[in-house]
DNA sequence: ACCCAACGATTGACTGAGCAACTATAAACT
DNA sequence: AGTTTATAGTTGCTCAGTCAATCGTTGGGT
């Protein structure tokens, strides 16, 4: 095997990627534990925070994740018996339901987010200049355009919900 | 929950990150496979056949990956049981013992590289200009410098190959 | 109206990984 | 030398996640 193969620009670019992300991402897995979140736990609230009513169907909620729609299936259990969301039956298909986010889900979130935000800022948009970081991102956005096909995946048929009954469940 | 959250930079920049290395990760994934490998086990295969001797105990193999020791003693298993590797007594120390490449994985990892190259130049390199490549390069590196702890690991006692018995096992 | 292909969600079987406990060896201390 | 402590690797257990099969529902074709 000749060595210096593994010293192509091509490969430290991409442990340069991988080695940050995975930085990072032990940065936010251990400051999501402090509040009894997983990341992918985390994820699925920020989804479904972000979603007309707080709620999305459980296709439309794997589409956004990195999860199969079985994998969805056993977050929402364990999230739903943690009381963190819930399931409701969907008006307009039977076959449907709808993780919605409980009370206790939203405290949970917004106990959580200012920290998140700032070991984001800590150890990534606050290490460069603007300009700096606005290069990376840019370079970043180029990458994710070409190679990220789901950048699009919206919900379909958002539901009505009715504001007051909302995360009641 | 106020919607104007997710819209915060600091989120949009790690979802850049994000979506940007699990897009790279499942072209990676996808084109290890076709050479029957998964991507731990490529960078398993990378990690010692960069190493002196094609080998590395055990322990630093773990230190040098995203694995725990018990997650690498699974690993070199399986690829041990597909004669991609073998275990090797460690002469200085007989706790210890040496994963090395055997000449079969030395050739899947042959065989596998450029296909890699490739991608890597196709759908994360070639997507930039020299400087916007240059500029996202050390974004990313300053990021890592401060997020990554281990990126200084070296393997140690790095024992006295006999060069005719390599990848003889 | 009826059939049937497609779809949404769940379940069972399996896989890969981590943690904690354990064994064997090595090193350090007295 | 003998005891204690630390280290290398493996193993049992558990858990999160996928794939494939299944069930109920929907909607289109005739």
């Amino acid at each position: 095997m000749d060595q210096s193969v593994f010293d192509d620009p091509r490969i430290t670019a991409v442990g340069l990627l991988v080695e940050a992300y995975t930085g990072l991402s032990a940065r936010f897995a251990a400051q999501f534990e402090e509040h009894g979140l997983s990341p992918v736990e985390f994820e699925v609230l920020t989804r479904l925070a972000r979603s007309p009513g707080n709620q999305l169907r459980m296709t439309d909620l794997a589409a956004q994740t990195s999860l199969s729609t079985s994998g969805v299936t056993r977050v929402v259990d364990r999230m739903e018996r943690d009381d963190l969301l819930c399931r409701r039956a969907c008006p307009s298909d039977r076959r449907s339901s709808y993780a919605a986010v409980t009370a206790t889900g939203l405290a949970r979130l917004d106990e959580t987010l200012p920290g998140h935000l700032r070991i984001i800022e800590e150890w990534f948009t606050g290490q460069l200049e603007p300009a700096a970081l606005a290069a990376l991102l840019d370079g970043l956005r180029r990458v994710r355009d070409a190679v990220y096909p789901g950048a699009t995946a919206g919900s379909t048929d958002p539901a009505p919900i009715d504001e007051a009954d909302e995360a009641g469940c």
